[in-house]
Parts: C-alpha cells; structure tokens; sequence
DNA sequence: CCATTTTGTGTATATACGACACAAAGACAT
DNA sequence: ATGTCTTTGTGTCGTATATACACAAAATGG
C-alpha cells in the first residue's frame, strides 16, 4: 500500500497512539482505570492506558484493542474526545494521541489485571493521584468535561448502570458525573419516565425503606431521536471552545 | 528530540495531516473553501485543504499555518473538529487526519488564492460539488453537524458576521445553519437582546423597509459564561454517540 | 398621502421547570 | 398489631420560558 509518489514525500512522521479513559461505576461512584508506569519518563506515575496505532488499524479498533489488553471487555461504549499533540508532551519523541473515552457496565466486572505495567488500578474521579503522566491530567479534564455535558442531552448514564437498575441508583449516577448537589426526585421521575426510554421489570429490590422498582433501558431504541436535557444541576458551561484556548495544544 | 530509548520502538508510522474546513459568509449564504486537486489520487475532485503536521509544530499551529497558506487569514475562530484514521482513507498511504474547522468573518475578504493548487473556489453548502476527494464529505457532514449543534448553545455565529451587523442579519445566519425554517423575529429578537452580548451601535442601514438597527458583538465577554440556546427550529439530534457510530473509523 | 416592505415590540397561551408536600411500601421495635 | 423510621413514588402549584401572532414604527415609491 505504501507506495512513492510523486511531491507526495511527507517528512518524518510523528507515532500516533491512543489514549482511553475508561470509567465505571464503583460502589456508587464513577471510577476510572489506571496504570502505574514501570519505567521512565514519569517512572512510578499513574497513567491512562494507551499504545501505539498498528499501520492498517483503524483508530477506535485500536482504541478497542488497548481497552481489550487492560480490562478483557468488549462491546463497551467508546467515543472518540479530543486529539492531543504537544510537541513535548513525550519527552522521548513526538507522540500526537487519539484520546477515547469508554463507559463500562458496573455489572461486567471481570476486569483482569494487565500484564504489561506493574499495577491497574480503578480510582474514584473524586480522589485522583496527581499529577498523572504525560498530559493525562489535561485528558482526564477533558474526558470529564465531556461526560457531564453529553450527560444532559443523551442517555449516557444508561451505559454505567448495570442491565436492570432502580430510578434512586439512575439519579444518584446522575448526582455523581454532574456533581454534588442533589437533584430533585420528583422532577427526575418525571422527566425520566416521560421520555419513554424506560421498561419496567416489575420485581422490587430492597434498600432500606420502600423496595424500588426495577427498570431495563429501552434498548430497541436504536432511532436516537431521543433528548433528555438535564439543567437543574447545570454546571457551569465551559464551552468546548474555551476549553480549546486553554489547550493552546 | 528524537532519542531511542528501551522498549519504546514504536512500528512504522503512519503520516498524520490537518484538514480544516472554512466556513465563511458569502452574500448571506453560509460557504466553505475547497481545492481543486491536480494530481491523483482524486485528480480534479474538490479536497479541503489540508497538509502535513511538522514533527515539532503543535495540531492547532499546523491548521493555522495550512488556513493561512490557502487564505491569508489570521486571528479566526479554529476548533478541532475530529480527527479520521480510516486505514485507506488515502490509497497511497496510511494518513491519519485531524481536522480542524475555522470561522471567518465576512468583511474580512483578502482571500488570496493559494499556489499550490490549480483553483481555490467558495462553495455554498447547499451546493457543494460531489463527490470529495477522499473521505472529506464525511468530514464536511461532521463540520456542518458540529457547527449547527454548536450554535444552539454558543456565541459562533458572531464570528461569521462582519464586525458590525443588523439583527435580520443574524437572525439569517442562524437560519442559513440551522435549515430552512424561519425563526421568529419577535422571539429571536427579544432572546438575542436578554442575552446582553450585542451593544448598539446607532446608526442605520436601508435595505428595502424599515432601516434596520446596527451592533456590535460584546467583545468584553472572554468570560464566556454565556449560554445562548436556540430550540424553535430544533434540527435532528443526531447524537455525536450516533455520529461515531457511523464512522465506523 | 396611501400602499408596500421590512424592522421592531408587545401580548396571550401553552409548556416546561423547580420546589415542595404528601402518600405508599417495606423494616423494625415495642 | 401498631407505631416509627426510612426510602420510594406521585401530585401540585407558582414561576419562568417558549412559541405564535398581532400590531406599531420607519422608511420607500407611486
């Protein structure tokens, strides 16, 4: 495939490799997966999994592929984010990164260790070591950013939550990506149930006080014609492209 | 820069360019520039321009510099966009493609037309030519799905008008974007003003009826605390999470 | 000076949002 | 049993926002 042609020389190339951010949800809180780097440069520090892009892989196949290495899923939700190439972001040589973000089920929890860095390790989004490797602080930003607002305007959450969940644990994912403040149940409900995107299970599960009910999201919704906006909890829009004066990348 | 170091000999590389996709104001019509290629692949097939990162330029200098070489243009508005590694996206080689979009404003005309290329032309989205070179229809469908999304909530529009503008002015812009439907002038009119991001400029213009006011968009506000949501003429959701899917990249 | 065109403003109705009250369903203790 | 506690689920009410639409204002031209 590879062949000369002419004024068609590029100059030599940088290494591509892709990032992902990969989230959970943990005892209740969205956690995302680290690896703790054997060697220099950042020797010791926590860093996102990532690797190189193969010559004939598509980029999210190689997102899949990483992400397959580190936790043994497959079939996870994955979005490209953000593209980030800092000349010395690697201090080795010229490194431009693919990030993705991935969700993972909270249900599917057969994450085995990888075998290639020292240790894997899930921490909460609350109680992050810092500073990462590279600009992985800069990635989870963004990563973050990225999760609370598609939260407002899609069914994101659903890909946390395991197959059949309760409306107290949808709203409480709610709570933890967009933040502290309590959302209202009342208006949740509501709104949640009027979009349609619920099927109820029928049984009940226990809690504490009154059992919840149990709900499986609509899969068969595949027209994504579907908004749910969220604005009680807003947080404060950084629009993206003030993110992107910030990246001066 | 470059240093071999242990066990970090990435394979053979692939070629990375920026693509950037310029949207402009042109008699009222929202425009985008294009290249006439010369030589295969894709010979005399409309490209965006586009071209080769250097191994020490950071993503956004590189867009700058390819808008620059085909416009003239400094100091606009550039976001990156998404970035496009199918494996034979380009049948001579692996490239992957970060693509950038860029707003410039109407007055601002000095296009000059580029060297390299046989022919730079404006073309009206509405009316672009078809097929692109490449994959750019895929990457011009991202553009224009990202700046429709992005002008529900954001200031952008601002950035294709002309330093000075009327409301009926604005208020087409958006519905060049947007689609085809007409807003509402007293609803626009009124939610612009709510807003306080335009400041009165005074003086008139006659366009046929009544003269329409003129103003100036707040500069002031960096903080960009802003939100500016438009929902009447609401146009597809199609979710970015859908959008991936169809790239299957 | 009256018709026409386009800009600008006001209003009325419907819908959505946010706060809050209250009922329902279990567990547990007395 | 009965009452208390806890959490889930539903209803309501005032307010804000959105949308449709009417009408006034400022020019132009016969």
């Amino acid at each position: 495939m590879v062949q000369t042609k002419q004024s068609f020389e590029p100059p030599d190339r940088p290494a591509v490799t892709v990032d992902v951010v990969i989230f959970t949800l943990r005892e209740r809180e969205v956690h995302v997966l680290l690896l703790k780097r054997r060697y220099p440069p950042f020797a010791d520090q926590w860093a996102i999994p990532g690797g190189f892009v193969k010559l004939d892989e598509p980029l999210d196949q190689a997102a899949r592929r990483e992400l397959e290495e580190e936790t043994g899923l497959q079939d996870v939700y994955l979005e490209q984010l953000y593209t980030f190439g800092a000349p010395d972001r690697d201090p080795r040589m010229r490194v431009i990164s693919v990030a993705y973000f991935a969700l993972v089920r909270a249900d599917v929890q057969q994450i085995r260790g990888s075998h290639e860095s020292s240790e894997v390790q899930w921490f909460a989004v609350k109680a992050l070591p810092q500073p990462l490797a590279f600009d992985h602080d800069q990635i989870m930003r963004f990563a973050l950013d990225r999760l609370r607002s598609k939260l407002e305007y899609t069914t994101l959450a659903f890909q946390l939550l395991p197959e059949v969940f309760t409306l107290p644990e949808l709203k409480q994912t709610y709570e933890q990506i967009l933040g502290e403040k309590e959302l209202d149940r009342g208006n949740f409900y509501r709104k949640i149930k009027e979009a349609g995107v619920l099927e109820s299970v029928g049984k009940q599960r226990e809690s504490g006080g009154r059992p919840a009910a149990l709900y499986r999201f609509q899969a068969n919704r595949r027209d994504n014609d579907f908004v749910f906006r969220w604005r009680e909890a807003r947080i404060e829009p950084r629009g993206e492209g003030a993110v992107d004066d910030a990246v001066r990348d």
